[in-house]
DNA sequence: CTTGACCTTCCCACGATGGGAGGCCCCATC
DNA sequence: GATGGGGCCTCCCATCGTGGGAAGGTCAAG
């Protein structure tokens, strides 16, 4: 099976199947005579894998971690759990932080007249001045900082 | 006032004032005769306006709109709150899905031992063959094999 | 043998951010 | 006036996951 086909039976784009090779997530796959990825099965199958632990919203990295507990077949059942509980939680720790910033927007919506008028407190509440020293628990999906 | 201070008076950092510049978020700043920017203190109200948009989370082309609107005197408070209240609407989407993310990991976890034993639901799940929401329509794929 | 879908590698781009090199500039201290 | 250190400048590179595209080789069907 070239890489065409098992793109389409796993949904792993051809650009990515070569990233995660390029990069180890995956092993090197075996090459034909003329240099094409030839993919059996298994291979197929740890794409999938692959691509159902990003829709979960794995990180990479995490993903090689369960990637290696999935062909260990002596691996205990709890480091996948933990692993699973584990982005349970930073899901959880993410949704609170959206939904705080869903509190404050609608704080400053429901304070602002939505008319004609050129006044508008959403715009006054974000220049206003505060202390940016305590940049505190920067809530944000991005890691910054 | 320099760009070291200015960075410390809204809380945003000398890379990334310069990186809003180059990309045309904030207006150029007018220089000394040495190159050095140099803000008032209107530009530091500008900058930390752009700064606690982006810790609720609007993405950048959004808040360009923010800062025309914030520049604009006459401008509509309607418009305002309607950025808003469509981001309010984003994050409530994102919210669902990240909360799907964790009902599905949820019933992965609790179906997993989390002993010694090797068998665990959660990466026979990851791998089990669904359909792959055929990503496009690819026109001609050879069937070889 | 031609055609064209497919494969290969390599380079570029995004968005937002940080790191660092190499080179000016400014001010304070000697 | 000279020297030193820290701030500033512009570039380049890296991230991470993904897509786009060019240039060129391969393969199967007509």
């Amino acid at each position: 099976m070239n890489i065409g086909e098992a793109s389409a039976a796993s949904g792993v784009s051809a650009k990515m199947i070569r990233y995660y090779e390029e990069t180890g997530l995956i092993p090197v796959i075996k090459r034909s005579d003329a240099g094409y990825r030839v993919y059996g099965e298994r291979d197929v199958q740890m794409l999938r894998f692959v691509r159902r632990a990003r829709d979960l919203g794995f990180p990479v990295d995490q993903i090689g971690e369960l990637l290696a507990l999935w062909r260990d077949t002596s691996r205990h059942s709890a480091d996948v759990k933990h692993l699973a509980t584990q982005r349970i939680d930073e899901l959880h720790r993410k949704i609170d932080a959206m939904q705080d910033m869903v509190a404050t927007l609608q704080t400053l919506a429901e304070s602002c007249h939505g008319d004609a008028r050129p006044d508008c407190p959403i715009l006054a509440d974000l220049s206003r001045d505060e202390q940016p020293a305590q940049a505190g628990p920067r809530i944000g999906l991005r890691q910054r900082e």
